[in-house]
DNA sequence: CACCTTTCCTATCTTTTTGATAGACAATCA
DNA sequence: TGATTGTCTATCAAAAAGATAGGAAAGGTG
């Protein structure tokens, strides 16, 4: 099939490892700080890059930090209030697949000759909508329980 | 806000490019073969690019085209038969935000330790789900009539 | 046939984005 | 004081995106 070689990425590396790096510490939200060598081994990112992702995720307020000895990292919030939306729009930037059909992140296309009646905007917004049902309706607790319980089904099944 | 900047394209250009020429291709689906300088201006898509967009979804079988005089490009099928997804699969690859969430262009993150209790997976195949359920059930004549209807409204409220 | 028109193919180019690293700096605590 | 740990800024290389150029091939017309 000739698409293959293709992009194949809609949501960037980075915001991988941001939800990768961010589940780590709602799975250990009660463990305290956690230093950042720690959850760049554990999430499977380099830990240089992640420095980058989790100073950008704690400006937006999603991270408390504390430096020194015995410092580290921990959520800012309760893992049920952190949504997938609200990390990668501060990651990747808007979740519409267009910015002329976007809500947080709203921008006409330049070369939009009448956004009126045009109807690759108006598909993209219902692409819109349906992605950020999706991703702001899940939030760290929710992807927690569901990473367990399909490990867990995994275990059932295949021993 | 401090994604003012970001990346603001789920969808490449290339896409909405291939997307608004099989527009003004379904509009004029009765009017037999049509130029590509007269498609790249209606659609207002530069017409060397366009040259290689309509290439490709030609040899995927959406468009038939004729050389020399009165030659030009037409639908290969009825306008109610292609769908959006078809059309951004061929130009942009799988609709999947990763490609280890992808049904046509699976492929195993290289950095993923146990992909059976990936939760970022997990999720983000909900959301491949629910962009297929719109890309992939709204077809060219649907979004003719969609952009008509709009225009329509847009006229009546705006006049 | 010769000629014009139009699609088709291949190569190339520039710009932007992405992913990543280096190194100095600042806070914290023993 | 000095080891430890997060923070900031700059820089880089590779890849992807967007676009253009030039000619080859095919089809119709006189």
């Amino acid at each position: 099939m000739s698409w293959v070689g293709k992009r194949l990425e809609m949501i960037t590396q980075k915001s991988k490892y941001a939800l990768r790096a961010l589940l780590v510490l709602a799975e250990r939200a009660d463990d305290g700080l956690i230093l950042i060598g720690d959850i760049a081994e554990t999430a499977n990112v380099p830990k240089k890059f992640l420095e980058l992702i989790l100073g950008e995720l704690k400006r937006h307020g999603l991270l408390h930090s504390q430096r020194g000895r015995s410092g580290g990292y921990r959520l800012a919030r309760p893992a049920d209030t952190i949504t997938f939306g609200e990390i990668v729009r501060i990651t990747d930037g808007p979740l519409a697949p267009i910015p002329c059909a976007s809500l947080s992140g709203y921008r006409r296309c330049d070369d939009c000759e009448d956004e009126a009646k045009c109807a690759v905007r108006l598909v993209m917004r219902k692409v819109r909508d349906a992605i950020s049902d999706v991703l702001d309706r899940t939030t760290l607790a929710d992807a927690v329980r569901s990473g367990n319980s399909a490990a867990l089904a995994a275990r059932l099944a295949g021993i």
